[in-house]
DNA sequence: CAATGCTGTTTTGTATGATAAAAGCCGGGA
DNA sequence: TCCCGGCTTTTATCATACAAAACAGCATTG
């Protein structure tokens, strides 16, 4: 963890706050602890106050600090985490073993997408729909699983946006991040895009003939589905973990 | 929109980032706008380009900006605002009217707290129960509606503790957020807090034996009552909104 | 005429050094 | 023993300077 430079096109207040944000993930400074204070950062990253001070200010944005005058930077509890966070949920992601995030993730998903494709069902706008059908279009004229990656978190984003339920949205993100890595460690067991096509048809038209019910029960046969195909994969690919660096 | 002081025992960047960061909520500046540039805050705040860069950032971090160098700030679309943050979620319920934000709290509440309550069953440890069951005696003990919002609050996210899923803790900042705020703008409809009571012991029962099934349907039963006050409330209640100011 | 590359300008990014304010710590006095 | 005031640590704020990115516009060149 010696100096970082800026060399990569990213910002080095960004380097910093992720390094230290992934630190917090792991758990090196757990919950009621102190961080070392901001003269020690500029120390161990080789960076200006400036520069640690912004990296800190990220992370009390994202709550997993509390900085207050004489007493330092207090790690908070895990509750006040914006784990929904983009950053803060790739650190998580990086942090834990694959198959428990996909678990919790896969919990999640159970509950809420087949509530979001029935508010799609009843709530979506004509050019909400045809977002989601653009990414069917997609998903269909993929040649290779990784080529349908993109297209099928389209079509769950297209759909969550068609809820039109703001509070709902930052679960895209969620989605985002667990249906791109999810690609990546179950790739192996592919059997090409063509299983979930299907499923994902039947969605799209019990949205657009606005049949709530239908849509939530052809949610639920796709998580369903979706649920077997991790859990073959991490059976088989066990102990292989790719981490992000 | 003078200068700010710090005066208040809250940072000034602190202010500043709320300020601007309420404007963004309020639609003053739209996704796709580019905000105004470091310099023109400062002048406009009357603070130094170091508070106001910190209160960028914190923006930057909540996901409403995005700095580029010769660019600078522009909005973000919506999806990726963090909307469950403890700021953005105040920022948004100060910028539209209670009704509306309560209806779409509601929604999700109606989607995930059911679940929740399910999983609670489940999933509790002994001492997650006891905090679910201290926060029921708090209640039962309030001898006004006032007294009973901080318990009731405490039993909602003590049952999302109880669940143990860390994604869906983002959820308490709402709960709380809507809990609290709905109190102040229903408080006239009061008829006291004895009516809960009885309802929020059901979910206790229920979720003490491991019954998923009964504490998902104790859970339901709360939720369609709250829907009923908030309803009789805001036809009473017309046109008297509390604003956070 | 068009494409390309240079150069200037604007805006954020980083560094440095100085001062202010908050809040725990500790010693002295009643 | 308890309370009060000064000491000290740490973040908060300010001012200033320079670096780097990226767009804009012009000139140069094929």
């Amino acid at each position: 963890m010696k100096k970082l430079k800026a060399t990569g096109n990213e910002n080095l207040h960004r380097k910093v706050a992720e390094s230290i944000g992934s630190q917090i993930l792991e758990g090196v400074y757990a919950p009621g602890a102190i961080l070392p204070n901001e003269a020690d950062w500029c120390r161990i990253y080789g960076a200006s106050r400036t520069t640690v001070r912004e990296a800190v200010k990220t992370l009390n944005a994202k709550g997993l600090l509390k900085s207050r005058t004489k007493i330092g930077s207090r790690v908070e509890p895990r509750e006040h985490w914006n784990i929904l966070d983009r950053d803060v949920l790739a650190w998580h992601l990086a942090s834990m073993p694959p198959t428990e995030f996909f678990a919790s993730v896969q919990q999640v998903r159970k509950i809420l997408e087949p509530e979001i494709a029935a508010l799609a069902a009843l709530n979506h706008s004509p050019s909400q729909l045809k977002v989601i059908s653009d990414a069917l279009l997609e998903m269909q004229s993929a040649k290779s699983g990784q080529e349908s990656v993109a297209p099928d978190v389209k079509f769950h984003l297209a759909l969550l946006a068609a809820a039109n339920n703001p509070l709902l949205s930052p679960f895209g993100i969620m989605i985002e991040t667990a249906l791109t890595s999810m690609f990546e460690t179950t790739s192996t067991s592919a059997g090409g895009p063509d299983i979930f096509v299907p499923q994902h048809e039947v969605i799209l038209k019990a949205v657009a003939r606005g049949n709530d019910n239908a849509a939530r029960r052809a949610m639920i046969v796709l998580l369903e589905n979706t649920d077997k195909i991790i859990a073959d994969s991490s059976a088989a690919t066990k102990s292989k973990r790719p981490r992000k660096n």
